[in-house]
DNA sequence: GCCAACGTTGGC
DNA sequence: GCCAACGTTGGC
């Protein structure tokens, strides 16, 4: 199994917009990185699903339920979707300044390529992270 | 709301 | 193929 990060501002789609809508698709991605790191996912993969702009926090896990297909949002055959769900929500969401101060994740993705949407997670960051969120992986 | 970082586009 | 111009992201 892979570990992933999605980042949505969620005054466009939040943590919540996910619960209530169920499995989502993960469209509008229009960058190459991010794009292949959507090929890359798997059906089970866990993602880690962050607040970007307002919150800038982990605010739980979601499950990825559908590997990509043809983002339905554009004609254009370079870009790709999943669909996911919610799985579990943080008891406490861990802030950017929190994975800041802690030297173990200074390497993620997170903090180095603040621009990525989409990125891959170790299984050991994933598991420190859900830890530090107040739940058991 | 500003702006730095960075990705993309298009002229040459 | 280079690079200037431009657009977008996201932290602050």
């Amino acid at each position: 199994m892979n570990y992933w990060l999605l980042k949505s501002e969620p005054d466009v789609f939040s943590w919540d917009d996910l619960v209530k809508k169920g499995p989502s698709v993960w469209d509008g991605v229009r960058n190459y990185q991010a794009r292949n790191n959507l090929k890359a996912m798997k059906k089970g993969d866990k993602a880690l699903f962050y607040h970007s702009n307002i919150g800038r926090e982990i605010v739980g896990i979601a499950t990825i339920t559908k590997p990509f297909f043809p983002d339905p949002t554009i004609d254009d055959e370079r870009w790709v979707a999943v669909e996911v769900k919610a799985q579990k929500k943080f008891k406490n969401a861990v802030t950017l300044d929190t994975i800041k101060n802690t030297p173990a994740l200074a390497k993620l993705p997170l903090v180095t390529h603040s621009r990525l949407s989409v990125m891959p997670v170790s299984e050991l960051d994933f598991v420190l992270l859900c830890d530090m969120g107040g739940i058991v992986s």
